[in-house]
DNA sequence: TTCCTCGGATACCGGCACTATCTAAGCACG
DNA sequence: CGTGCTTAGATAGTGCCGGTATCCGAGGAA
């Protein structure tokens, strides 16, 4: 098919297009000519993937194109790639180590590590881009004066370790190896919203049992 | 206090400042004389939120001004106010109803809502914007390819639930009354960077424990 | 031949979150 | 009183980001 086509089963724009195969974001067509190029099933996928982790992942069109870049990278292992896509994803701004509550909500970061027993998450902590947002999240919380914790945070992140778990079956159910880190990457970014939305809607429906119809 | 104080105190630019005191995100000061207003702790507060809101919740500065001009809003109860607050807050796109993956994105939450008996939900369920959301978050993963429906989020949901007990709990535990809609709006928006670290963090170690380390 | 369409390159646009510059008023000090 | 520094407030400009719009020359179809 050729580009017009690819806009139309696409829904996305022929100049849009065009700019993410500038931006590298979708292999180039196969060059049939001069003047045209050919696409394929692969390319509506991939451009469907893009669309999501940029519209509803709200990944930017940069960092988009490095997970990508990982995704597709056929010399390194299944694990590897998964974990570098994911490594690609956010990049919030390197905290002021100098602020205390920088200082202390690593100290507590870290103390929750310790408490769960992540082990892999405390080796990986000086580098993980997640650590340090979470790092950064918390900081927040303890400058706006909430003592926000490791035993405050303990039975959050028990939770999501089950909500993580249930990710993860569901890879395994519903990908084949191929597809694998794909998916991955698509369950990393779009799980996100869908959460946000289950938890914005659990906090009203719960205040509604608790203190009446909003 | 006069601006540079403030600035100096919150380590927020006396530019910035003013750019959030003509957007309306901060109170005016005191004005003393033609040349100079007086500002108070109340500012400082304020200014923390504000940047909070903004840099690690990524609230835009024109949403974080309507949430905050409703946490202000005296002559509203307080769960009303809450409720005004928090509606404020995301704006998706409205989703294109003729897509056939949001049409049944639409139903699969509206039946979601019905297995878990989220009777509030279900009922708010034409205006709210969290619901909208999900439906859009729903719709990207279903055109995706994968059959995310209500007995695959149902799980989630529980989860999420689970977490937003304590979140109320919290609130109620840490809040005075007259703080309550503010450290409301806190939590809705602060929380959720912290929830989306310990989920990535969780996934990150689950997936050391199941396959190796990454 | 004529005309439409294609791809590719380049320039441009609008929104956002600031940031820099300018002005005139106030106060401090000699 | 005058000189110089700071302040609040107004206005204009900046840099980035995610696209759009325009232009061009090559093909292909009637």
């Amino acid at each position: 098919m050729r580009l017009a086509e690819l806009s139309r089963l696409s829904g996305v724009s022929t100049a849009t297009i065009k700019y993410y195969l500038r931006e590298g974001l979708l292999p180039p067509g196969r060059q049939v000519n001069a003047t045209t190029a050919e696409y394929d099933e692969g390319h509506v996928r991939r451009l469907r993937l893009v669309r999501a982790l940029i519209q509803v992942g709200r990944v930017p069109v940069a960092a988009a194109k490095e997970v990508l870049a990982h995704v597709d990278d056929d010399s390194l292992g299944r694990t590897i790639r998964l974990g570098a896509a994911l490594w690609a994803l956010p990049q919030d701004p390197a905290p002021d180590e100098e602020d205390p509550a920088v200082v202390t909500a690593r100290a507590e970061v870290d103390r929750l590590l310790r408490m769960l027993g992540w082990e892999t998450a405390r080796e990986l902590s000086v580098l993980s881009p997640v650590h340090r947002s979470l790092v950064v999240a918390v900081a927040a919380l303890r400058r706006l004066g909430y003592d926000w914790d490791a035993e405050l945070m303990a039975p959050y992140a028990r939770l999501m370790h089950q909500v993580a778990e249930r990710d993860l079956d569901f890879l395994e159910t519903h990908a084949s190896e191929a597809e694998r880190v794909e998916t991955a990457v698509a369950a990393a970014v779009l799980f996100e919203p869908v959460l946000r939305a289950l938890h914005r809607l659990a906090q009203e429906e719960e205040s509604a049992r608790r203190y009446g119809i909003v």
